[in-house]
DNA sequence: CGAGCGATTGATCATAATCAAGCGATGTGG
DNA sequence: CCACATCGCTTGATTATGATCAATCGCTCG
């Protein structure tokens, strides 16, 4: 097993893949792989997106800053994650992308990957069902922010992250890296840095987590699940690949 | 011209279409035209989306209810929207689509789409920057909701559904149509609704809008984008079709 | 050793939620 | 035709959640 292999792993929680279309996938991961400082960006608001960014390594993050110098991430990306391969359509990027660690990612061109879906028709449907959670994931983010208290939103995202990782084969034994700091965890949640570092600590106090430094871990991701009211529909992992 | 040619006068500010291309649109939009009575749902969370729903008439939203009663809405749904072509692969929807009017659709297959999408690839690009501006709109509600005040959300939100309306031919004379009650923008702000009042109150106060009943009109739109740090870039107007 | 970053804590403040009541227009059934 | 209910909007009073301000601590790194 390739240390590279998260998207594969995460495509197949949503269909079988034959060794052929495998292959197709790793190949692709291959093609010019870049490697990036911590704080730096992948693609900066305003460029052009030439390629598809897939993220082989370290977290890496969306967001968009205001004029005024508030910033918003709106969505991590992890190992296996992919910007939008119809990005680079667009004349400028709307928002950037960010490495929150040193991150190693691959530039795919849009035509390797129209060549790849061409061939693989089941491959081309994994990436849009990827799409699609990722947008389910956007709009589970607007639905954090509108209505959830700060204990909900830092449950929520913290289940939706262990989980996320878990499909990528970044989980063991309930435990998983969390790279961003509280001042990054804010500013994706739309708290201050204060009472993020307030949340996470009564999430300890009840349990629900155990968090040092760097590494999470959940010892029971049912009752963190009940306390964010989690429901975990929207990651899309019951398809054709798992059930029926 | 039609009166439903919404969808078509969007996707021009995208690129030019030939009259071949307008009229394989034209016809998708006469197929299974459906009308549903305000608070009717036109696909509920947990089903399977068999069609990609696009309005005619009306709008409509996407959102989400918690098991506590509490409802985000994630997006607003205006004539010459449609639901994702691709969602048809899921299993169920995670979310639901609620007419806030009266809403006329066109249910279209997604074989039917593929057929003309195939058949024209200027159009499939098209779309897919259609699909691409949905996901932009659904980042900036996620930095809306993150870091703006109450004040800048809901001006925000004027400027944004103004620059849709207008994109799609239903702004006339700086007025538009603007259905969703209080309680409805409260449930897309993530406010209340009595501070959407008092917010409204204030735009008003501030001479930035004018609104009675469900018509709005903004008589200076760049003093309520200013107000708003509203900028226009997320919704990516300025492509083939008109520059370059 | 000093600098800087990230985490933590306490005190105070502000924004917006909640609670409660009333108004005006619309619509409906007796 | 009128009495009454409902809905959407509005207003005032109070409360609460989370922001802000400010300081400290521990750790890492140069």
């Amino acid at each position: 097993v390739s240390t590279n292999d998260h998207l594969t792993r995460k495509l197949e929680h949503f269909t079988q893949l034959s060794p052929a279309e495998k292959d197709a996938l790793e190949k692709l991961m291959g093609e010019r792989v870049r490697r990036i400082a911590a704080r730096e960006d992948l693609l900066r608001e305003g460029s052009k997106a030439e390629y598809v960014c897939l993220i082989l390594s370290g977290w890496a993050c969306r967001y968009r800053t205001l004029e005024d110098g508030r910033r918003q991430i709106t969505a991590f990306l992890v190992p296996g994650d992919l910007s939008d391969p119809d990005e680079s359509i667009l004349r400028a990027m709307d928002h950037s992308i960010g490495a929150l660690t040193r991150v190693t990612c691959a530039d795919i061109s849009r035509e390797a990957i129209e060549r790849v879906t061409g061939a693989h028709p089941r491959l081309s449907k994994a990436l849009r069902w990827e799409r699609l959670v990722t947008a389910a994931i956007q709009r589970e983010w607007t639905v954090s922010l509108g209505q959830r208290s700060a204990f909900e939103r830092v449950a929520h995202l913290l289940c939706e992250l262990f989980l996320r990782l878990h499909a990528v084969g970044l989980v063991e034994a309930n435990r998983c890296e969390l790279p961003p700091t509280q001042a990054e965890l804010a500013e994706a949640t739309g708290l201050s840095a204060v009472q993020v570092n307030r949340t996470l600590q009564e999430l300890r106090r009840q349990g629900l987590i155990l968090l040092r430094g760097r590494e999470l871990a959940i010892p029971n991701l049912k009752a963190l699940q009940s306390a964010a009211q989690f429901n975990p529909n929207y990651l899309h992992r019951d398809h054709e690949g798992l059930a029926a």
